[in-house]
DNA sequence: ACTAATGTCCTTTTT
DNA sequence: GGACATTAGT
């Protein structure tokens, strides 16, 4: 059997990978299960080693269904089950042939995996084939264009904007929930708004379906529809043996609705998270989902792994003290496997300037003492802060990546050039369609609309675009080019369409921006991402899907092989681990996040959220808190700059944990130094008689 | 009809 | 310091 699958793990461990039993022909079987895996509990690799168990007794690995919360996660972890398949059935055979490479293709996002069974039943849902998957910028830029339509953007009292608006809706449907209810309970200054929100969201719907474009809510929604069926989730269900879900604590209702309705008994599911990680709440993340799951499947077995092989004692010492001040107790405190090294510090420094200073000497001391830069990452609760660092660091050379935040593809030449490929895909989309058409000289909306009418007419025709009149006079020529293009890619093969839509679009870039250079150069790199992919379809879903800067996929870093440092807002750092780990800004306001400071459940998910962060780190911990900090808000009143007062997670709990000390790049700054090392001082007082 | 320029409000995390 | 709405100018 699977021996070297289950060699190194631990018993805990080793009864997840191998839970359940063979049926009467050899294949593995198994009721619901759920691993409570703690931060560090080697999850990924329990899970890995799962699949891997599952394809070497019996199960075909096309008939595993693997959901993870990222692409990068799917790929990590069906590589590792790969491998160890590979490894077993080399050692099994000795030197003779190790029989066919059990690839896990059903492996990957919700979302992704959404877009596949849709495209595969559109004909069920009336969907066409070719429909496009909206990004949260095009999404909020459709609502805006209803809103604008209904006339709210124009009223006496503040209307909620298209982010919110999107926000609003998004929370709704992924909860499941009356829109009353979301009003109410995450944003009451808008309930004024019900009827008129009520209203956009009806028309947005109708948009969407006029133009065939899926929203990211609507990739669940109608994979929820789907399965509805009773006859579509049986078809669905029995292409799978087993089903396996990653980060289980950051699944909306939607998506265990989904997930019920393909397992309504629980039989071969297998589901992995962690309550304490939960920071998803945002994103209408339930909770209760990973809590209730042996209600909601009678008889789930439940396998706590709580060893932590990631990080020294004193890291969990702290990251445990943090979360027994949470006001919900989790039940569980980390245990260390790997024994004790230095404490956690948490650092003073004046201001944020004086933060990049601090970070970027850190850094590179750290760097001499033997730690690359990829193993040492900066983590943020938001990306603004970074800006500074970011600076300070390229006037040091010293490379860095950074995900989360940064968006390469919400640039406007990225967008541009991907409007052209969208429109291609599918001539309904209108709103790549008045990208595109408005980049032009001297079209502005209302011949857009023209054309787009003209198209309809045509049932998408792009050759109807020469018939459209009333052109100004210089326009001519570009909008001829534009005719002609359009009409080229729907029948040119894929490779090589980039081209194309790069001659076009260069004059234009140039006219448009005034530093076209660098916009070249990120166009370009567009260029070689998408000759990666077997079709303009798949290029256009995955990007969607799959944003590279998210995700780790180059397109940002000039050369991935060189030792770059990392940074990170906390929330993609999730499931990720580094020798050394800086958390910058750790103040009141910033964490917790100010925004969350009236709702104890936000407070809550907060904590979690800086708890993860925590546990992020293997053997070096830094926090660092900078006494003055930049405040964006009321303009004009001197200096912007505000003393913030200690994060409120610091408590006398917390702080025991920690080595303690002030930074300054001034040597002579002593009274900040004294003032600071003087509070720490009685708050080390009082904990002893408490 | 389209573009450029000015004024006002808000500022998280992501598939 | 940026997004978005409104206004003035071509």
């Amino acid at each position: 059997m699977s021996t070297d699958t289950l060699g190194r793990l631990n018993a805990a461990q080793r009864a997840a990978v191998a839970f359940g039993a063979p049926d009467g022909e050899g294949r593995w079987r198994s009721g619901p299960l759920l691993v409570i895996a703690g931060a560090g509990t080697g999850k990924t690799t329990t899970l890995a080693a799962r699949v891997a168990h599952l394809c070497l007794n019996g199960v075909a690995p096309e008939r595993i269904l693997l959901l993870t919360f990222t692409r990068l996660a799917a790929r990590e972890m069906t590589q590792r089950a790969e491998q160890s398949v590979a490894a077993a059935r080399q050692a099994q055979s000795a030197g003779a042939r190790t029989g066919a490479a059990a690839r896990v293709d059903w492996a990957g996002t919700f979302h992704a995996l959404a877009a596949r069974f849709l495209r595969h039943y559109h004909q069920s849902l009336g969907l066409e084939e070719s429909f496009s998957v909206l990004d949260r910028g095009d999404s909020a830029d459709m609502l805006d264009v209803e809103r604008q339509a209904l006339g709210y953007h124009k009223s006496r009292e503040r209307f909620p904007q298209k982010a919110t608006c999107l926000d609003i809706y998004s929370r709704t449907v992924n909860a499941q929930c009356p829109l009353a209810e979301t009003l109410a309970a995450h944003f009451p200054h808008f309930v004024q708004w019900h009827d008129e929100l009520k209203a956009l969201f009806a028309a947005y719907v109708e948009r969407k379906l006029a133009q065939q474009t899926l929203d990211y809510d609507d990739l669940l929604l109608y994979w929820y529809y789907l399965v509805e069926d009773e006859r579509i989730a049986r078809d669905i269900s029995a292409h799978f043996d087993h089903i396996l879900v990653d980060e289980y604590q950051d699944t909306n209702r939607l998506q265990a609705d989904i997930i019920r309705r393909l397992r309504p008994d629980g039989a071969g599911l297998t589901v992995v998270g962690d309550d304490a990680q939960s920071i998803y709440g945002f994103r209408a993340a339930a909770v209760e989902n990973i809590l209730d799951f042996p209600t909601q499947f009678p008889g789930a077995t439940v396998i706590k792994l709580e060893d932590n092989y990631r990080s020294t004692q004193e890291i969990l010492d702290t990251s445990n003290a943090l979360m027994l001040d949470a006001t919900r107790s989790y039940q569980k405190a980390l245990r260390a496997a790997r024994g004790a090294g230095q404490r956690p510090r948490l650092v003073t420094v004046e201001d944020e300037q004086e933060e990049a200073h601090y970070l970027c000497e850190q850094v590179l001391e750290r760097r001499e003492q033997g730690v690359r830069l990829w193993h040492q990452a900066v983590l943020f609760r938001n990306s603004r802060h970074t800006l500074r660092l970011e600076v300070e660091l390229g006037k040091r050379d010293i490379p860095y990546v950074k995900y989360g935040g940064l968006k390469y593809l919400e640039t406007a030449h990225v967008k541009d050039v991907l409007a052209v490929l969208n429109w291609a895909e599918n001539p309904r989309n209108e709103l790549a369609a008045f990208r595109v058409l408005q980049l032009l000289e001297g079209i502005g909306p209302a011949t857009a609309r023209k054309a787009c009418d003209a198209l309809a007419a045509a049932a998408g025709d792009f050759a109807a675009l020469d018939a459209v009149a009333g052109l100004p006079a210089g326009g001519r020529a570009g909008w001829d080019a534009t005719s002609k293009l359009m009409q080229d890619l729907v029948s040119a093969p894929w490779p090589g369409q980039m081209e194309r839509v790069l001659a076009w679009y260069q004059p234009l870039l140039e006219r448009r921006y005034d530093q076209a250079f660098p916009r070249e150069g990120d166009i370009e790199q567009l260029a070689q991402l998408a000759n990666d992919y077997p079709s303009r379809r798949a290029f256009l879903t995955e990007l969607t899907l799959d944003p590279p800067s998210a995700s780790g996929d180059l397109a940002g870093p000039p050369h991935i092989d060189e030792d770059y440092l990392v940074l990170s807002t906390v929330h993609s750092a999730k499931g990720q681990e580094w020798d050394t780990v800086y958390l910058q800004h750790f103040s009141d306001g910033t964490f917790p996040n100010e925004f969350a400071a009236g709702d104890p459940h936000k407070l809550e998910e907060e904590r979690r959220l800086a708890y993860v962060a925590l546990t992020r780190a293997k053997n070096r911990l830094v926090l660092v808190n900078p006494l003055k900090y930049f405040v964006p808000q009321q303009p004009k009143l001197g200096d912007r700059h505000v003393y913030g007062s200690k994060s409120r997670f610091l408590t006398e709990r917390v702080l025991a944990t920690l080595e303690q000390g002030h930074w300054s790049s001034r040597q002579d700054e002593q009274p900040a130094w004294r003032r600071d090392l003087r509070v720490d001082l009685k708050d080390r007082a009082r904990a002893m008689w408490r």
